[in-house]
DNA sequence: AGTAGCACCTGATTGC
DNA sequence: TGCAATCAGGTGCTAC
């Protein structure tokens, strides 16, 4: 499932390949994918039609494309416009030189680009069509700082408008971000799949963070302590980056992937996916239950869940 | 206000 | 063999 590292491989994939370009046609193929955008797939095309990618942007698992006008494009104008767009579970995007293929049978959506290298199609595929595109109006970032990974440009897109800065963004605000993970009753896990306590982390990288923490997910946040919310909010930089390193090696540019199952960095969860196989820590079985409709993997051993000194799991 | 639960969706897998 | 139930899960909306 593409979290931070999936999305920006995706984001610096696109980055070189469509900064620059021109819109100049606009096709959907499943009105759904547009489903967030008022007055629907005209509207989204109208909007699209002869404007300038001028940067490709992330905040956590948002992305965005500011649409310059074309006198604009290159200029320090700061776009009013963006086009948006999340994976959902399985996101993707591809990008074409010259001829395009017939669309892929999972192509939602798809861009004719001009650029000074010749033409160029974008591809939106997305098979379980939980994620979208949508064309829409930027605001300033309430700090002045940059919206997100990919420009300066202190603006965001209005449906990431709520989206908090994500775990690797320079601006994250750390003492803000601890505070909020320590905060209500909710098991931990849930705080951190909240992307407006800190954007970017999924069920994936969430399992993974905890395990390293040794912090049992159901934890209710309100019993983790100072020190530990911060080792998790470093946890969760480590897995990250970790997996991002990784992903950048296993991508094609031209053939801009995600591809969160089977990815270089699969092999080395040390929790998700690892039930009933021993934890390379303690040698205590992984376990997995649904917790909150998802499948959560930890080890009972060294995950306690009331804290350190506690007897009981 | 904060939290829980469900809808959204399709393809692969599992069970009978 | 074939069909139906189950599973995967990020986000956003609704209900409590």
């Amino acid at each position: 499932m593409p979290e931070l590292p999936e999305v920006e491989t995706v984001r610096s994939g696109l980055a070189s390949l469509v900064v620059g370009s021109t819109v100049t046609g606009v096709q959907v193929f499943r009105p759904s994918c547009v489903r967030l955008q008022q007055g629907g797939e005209g509207e989204f095309a109208m909007r699209l039609h002869g404007m300038v990618l001028d940067a490709v942007v992330r905040r956590g698992k948002f992305l965005w494309i500011p649409l310059a006008e074309a006198e604009d494009a290159g200029s320090a104008h700061t776009p009013a416009m963006a086009l948006s767009a999340h994976l959902g579970m399985s996101g993707q995007f591809r990008v074409f030189e010259g001829d395009p293929p017939e669309p892929h049978s999972h192509c939602r959506a798809r861009l004719h680009l001009e650029s000074p290298d010749g033409p160029r199609t974008v591809d939106f595929l997305d098979q379980r069509t939980f994620g979208y595109l949508v064309a829409e109006r930027m605001q300033p970032t309430p700090d002045g700082l940059p919206g997100g990974h990919g420009s300066a440009l202190p603006a965001v897109p209005h449906t990431v408008a709520h989206i908090a800065r994500d775990a690797l963004d320079p601006a994250a605000d750390d003492g803000h971000i601890v505070s909020r993970i320590r905060r209500g009753s909710r098991g931990i896990k849930q705080v951190l799949l909240d992307q407006t306590v800190v954007s970017g982390v999924g069920n994936i990288y969430a399992d993974e963070a905890l395990w390293a923490a040794r912090i049992h997910p159901q934890r209710p946040a309100e019993a983790v302590s100072t020190p530990q919310a911060r080792a998790l909010l470093a946890a969760v930089r480590t897995v990250m980056t970790r997996a991002l390193a990784q992903g950048g090696t296993s991508f094609d540019a031209l053939y801009v992937n995600i591809n969160g199952e089977s990815g270089y960095f699969s092999r080395e969860l040390a929790a998700y996916g690892r039930a009933g196989q021993p934890c390379e820590r303690c040698g205590g079985l992984i376990v997995r239950e649904h917790i909150g409709g998802r499948s959560t993997h930890w080890c009972p051993r060294c995950q306690r869940r009331y804290g350190p000194q506690a007897s009981r799991n």
